[in-house]
DNA sequence: CCGCATCCGGGGCGATACTG
DNA sequence: CAGTATCGCCCCGGATGCGG
């Protein structure tokens, strides 16, 4: 059950002790972009993980003062996973690492990679701006096949992603997670985006005014 | 020599496809503390780190184009390990990887663990600050044992870390990492250092010039 | 059905020996 | 000095089972 040190009294070292096993940052990061889940909704999130992994990392995270278990609410009796405030404290972390894989991202899933739409939450919070601040709120329902979710503009010209349908989005969008994500990126334009089988329902401008003024990543 | 993907089109991941295996962060961190370094050094600064596999991290590092292993310049002949582009643009995320570790630090090194006095530099650049920015420039050296290394305060405020001696150092500090450490943090004052072993010679008022203003750790 | 524990095969990892 | 080779072990991955 114990997770190997490396034995280095150095401070990046020592995070590594905690953080630097398989999987445990891919659990931080479902903890931090849905706060507390129960275990098959996370099983659910981390395709590929093996069940006793998963128990596993949550009890070390536990053990870690990075997680904590929280008893159900009434209606449904089950445990469900959250952050303490020091495993929230590893966002700045978890963004770091996801802005270094940016560039990765251009070449497209790999074969048999998996897909989930609420992974967009940290890139669309970064990357996408509103530049019609003053403009109506509006929303933007992302369809990749596994699950919808939804990209709202704020006040204030941030953009950010809610994990759920939307009742009567302004634009809807159904592609493949590539184009999704080439579109988002301001990468791909709509007749390309269409071209690769992209289908768009309503308010088409809608994009322009969130898209990223440069291309995040280069092809 | 494959490293396993988690077959995620995800950002996050795939930045772990690349650097989320055993060793590879802290092969990085060494490269960032220090520029080409030869493999005999690296695996000096690694302490615990097994041949193969540093042979084999390198390897997987420079074929994700992290890592570019150059030719010796003439005096010696060996091959150098050294950054690229790409490679350096990792730092923002190994300060972070210490940031987060440093609360691990204040319990002081387990039973075994190694130190090296280099691997102070990311926490000397981040937490000390010269309080008196137009006064002269000085040098402390450190010495724990392993290597000894020198505190200089340049211009602009900042305060940096040089791997290597000071011929005529302002002040010069001896005694165990967790000391260096807690005296640097601005959580242990002369006096208790002293009790716990520190030999200082020279200019002892040096220390309260770069300390931090408020303890980095909180005991 | 949910939340794991158990079992098992394979491979990454850790330590040492060995070689150019 | 700079790695490669070898071997045992434990972590990891995948499946199944089982109690609540």
């Amino acid at each position: 059950v114990s997770t190997r040190s490396y034995g280095q009294y150095c401070a990046v070292a020592k995070s590594l002790d905690v953080v630097g096993d398989r999987w445990t940052l891919l659990v931080v990061r479902e903890l931090l972009l849905s706060g507390p889940r129960r275990y098959t909704d996370l099983r659910n999130a981390l395709p590929g993980i093996a069940t006793n992994l998963l128990a596993e990392r949550l009890r070390g995270l536990e053990d870690a003062g990075v997680v904590r278990s929280e008893a159900a609410p009434p209606p449904v009796a089950t445990t469900l996973y959250g952050l303490t405030e020091r495993g929230r404290s590893l966002e700045p972390l978890v963004r770091e690492l996801g802005r270094w894989g940016v560039p990765m991202m251009a070449a497209g899933p790999a074969e048999g990679d998996a897909f989930r739409s609420h992974w967009l939450s940290f890139p669309v919070s970064e990357f996408l701006a509103d530049r019609d601040p003053d403009g109506p709120p509006a929303t933007i329902e992302l369809r990749t096949g596994d699950e919808a979710v939804t990209v709202r503009v704020c006040g204030g010209g941030s953009v950010e992603l809610l994990q759920e349908a939307s009742a009567h989005p302004d634009l809807a969008l159904n592609a493949r997670p590539r184009v999704i994500v080439g579109v988002l990126a301001g990468v791909v334009d709509l007749a390309q985006a269409r071209a690769l089988g992209l289908q768009a329902e309503g308010d088409e401008a809608l994009l322009e005014r969130v898209a990223p003024a440069a291309p995040v990543i280069s092809a």
